[in-house]
RNA sequence: GCCCAGGUAGUGUAGUGGCCUAUCAUGACGGCCUGUCACGCCGUCGACACGGAUUCGAAUUCCGUCCUGGGCGCCA
């Protein structure tokens, strides 16, 4: 059986190990192989006239990148990465790597995202670009495990479905056999049925579609999202669940993802609660001390002014207090003054993260929000048809995962946090 | 979609009309080397996105096409 290459120690006896050649040195009598696995490098060290003739035939003939098994005594030896480095009685050519490589896997010399995405699953043999990877997994795991702990129910809605979720968005249009479907924006209105349902509190982490052409470095057409919906629960306890979560996620990955975070130079700072809560009237006004293009009442904030406000807070916060007017049709507009509505976005001083609000739950106001937002109640009747049976109040928002994950570690584009993105030019892998 | 910047060996780059059958690094191949750790040294190999135009002469200027990056817009 193979050890994790991490596991052999300088106080290992013997060692079998597969892995991929990260590096091949050939100093004539003495060659050095670097081998590699996903928990670390070890060194092969091959004294050429001490080592069986077999294993010099394989080493003659190993590119970079190739898999090998190796097996052999263990030295230590101070100089080794490790502080040790096997000596090999066996080496077996598994799988042979084609030269030359795609791009650099020792990163000797860069890569464009370009033509690293190409070549995904070589550019994630890096080191770094895996570390960002794990931390996403630990990520989503503990958000997960964080809901559940507050007793959401995690539950999977459709991502092929009839109509528009919202308007507004543009969306990808499929064929559903002989009729016309589309691939899901957000699972909005879905989880708002799980409230009708008596669910009372549901989560969903899944894949978003959204066919804008937008063309930056914090968008993708593909997307995953954390959902989150709360019967009996207003925009300010979503929100505490919501700054709740961020910090145990920050502090879960701090705790257990060490390694990582070395690999990437990443200093996690848990942040702090509560955030700070900005009126939307506010924010914007703090925005146009800095911005040059003047915010009017009614814009939703420019990314400009996202990093106007970020800078000002310097650490995550809350935007709240939004007209209803560019907000949702659901979002629920305060009784005494309903041009400004109980929703609110999360924001890094980077960039928005989430976004949510307390639902309309009334029938009747949601379909005259329907109608004033241009859109017809009647193609919404599936959603609808659930106000008229017992709807509790109830609250939510969406979450980016890629964002949180970019902001997190500080990454400077958006496709270093998705294994294989999709957007407005690419397709594959 | 708009604006800006780009497209040169497998990868990353230099190169603003002739000195470029193109620089440097990395890589691959061959040679020397028994402690490298971005090993070193010598040699070889490998590229101007595509089409058109201007010019005695184009990697370099112009036009078109395709592609890429970034900003903006769009994005509940």
């Amino acid at each position: 059986m193979h050890l994790p290459i991490r596991a052999v120690t300088p106080e290992t006896e013997s060692a079998e190990i597969i892995g991929w050649v990260h590096e091949v040195r050939d100093l004539g009598g003495l060659a050095f192989f670097l081998i590699r696995d996903r928990t670390g490098i070890i060194q092969v060290t091959i004294p050429k006239k001490k080592v069986p003739a077999e294993i010099l035939d394989v080493a003659r003939n190993v590119s970079r990148e190739s898999v090998v098994r190796v097996q052999g005594t263990v030295k230590a030896i101070e100089k080794a990465p490790g502080g040790r480095e096997i000596v090999p009685e066996e080496l077996e050519l598994i799988s042979t790597a084609e030269s030359p490589l795609p791009l650099d896997v020792a990163e000797k010399v860069p890569a464009e995202m370009d033509t690293r995405l190409d070549s995904r699953f070589l550019d994630a043999r890096k080191p770094r670009v895996r570390a960002i990877f794990c931390i996403r997994s630990a990520v989503t795991c503990a958000a997960t495990a964080f809901l559940a702990s507050r007793g959401c129910i995690n539950i999977a809605t459709p991502k092929i479905v009839a109509a528009a979720t919202e308007g507004g968005t543009e969306l990808f249009p499929i064929a559903y056999f002989e009729k016309e479907a589309f691939m899901n924006q957000s699972p909005q209105l879905y989880k708002q049925m799980m409230m009708a349902a008596g669910f009372e509190a549901v989560f969903e982490l899944g894949p978003i579609f959204r066919a804008e052409e937008h063309n930056t470095v914090r968008h993708l057409n593909e997307a995953t999202s954390l959902d989150v919906e709360v019967s009996f629960a207003d925009h300010n306890d979503v929100m505490e669940l919501l700054e709740d979560l961020i910090v145990h996620v920050y502090d879960y990955v701090a705790k257990n993802c060490a390694d990582a975070l070395e690999e990437l130079g990443v200093e996690l700072a848990v942040p702090a609660k509560p955030f700070p809560r900005i009126p939307y009237a506010e924010a914007i006004e703090i925005a146009n001390r800095t911005v040059e293009e003047r915010l009017a009442f009614g814009d939703d904030l420019s990314p400009a002014a996202e990093r106007a406000l970020g800078d000002t807070v310097g650490q995550h916060y809350f935007v709240v207090d939004w007209p209803t007017d560019i907000r949702p049709y659901y979002a629920m507009p305060y009784p005494d003054r309903p041009e400004f509505c109980k929703a609110f976005d999360l924001m890094h001083p980077r960039m928005e993260l989430s976004s949510g609000a307390q639902r309309i739950h009334d029938h009747d106001l949601l379909v005259e929000r329907i109608g004033a937002k241009g859109l017809s109640p009647e193609s919404f009747e599936f959603y609808l048809k659930p106000f008229r049976y017992g709807m509790p109040p109830h609250s939510g928002w969406g979450l980016g995962i890629e964002r949180l994950v970019m902001t997190m570690l500080d990454l400077p584009n958006i496709r270093e946090a998705v294994l294989f993105p999709r957007d407005r030019h690419r397709l594959t892998p």
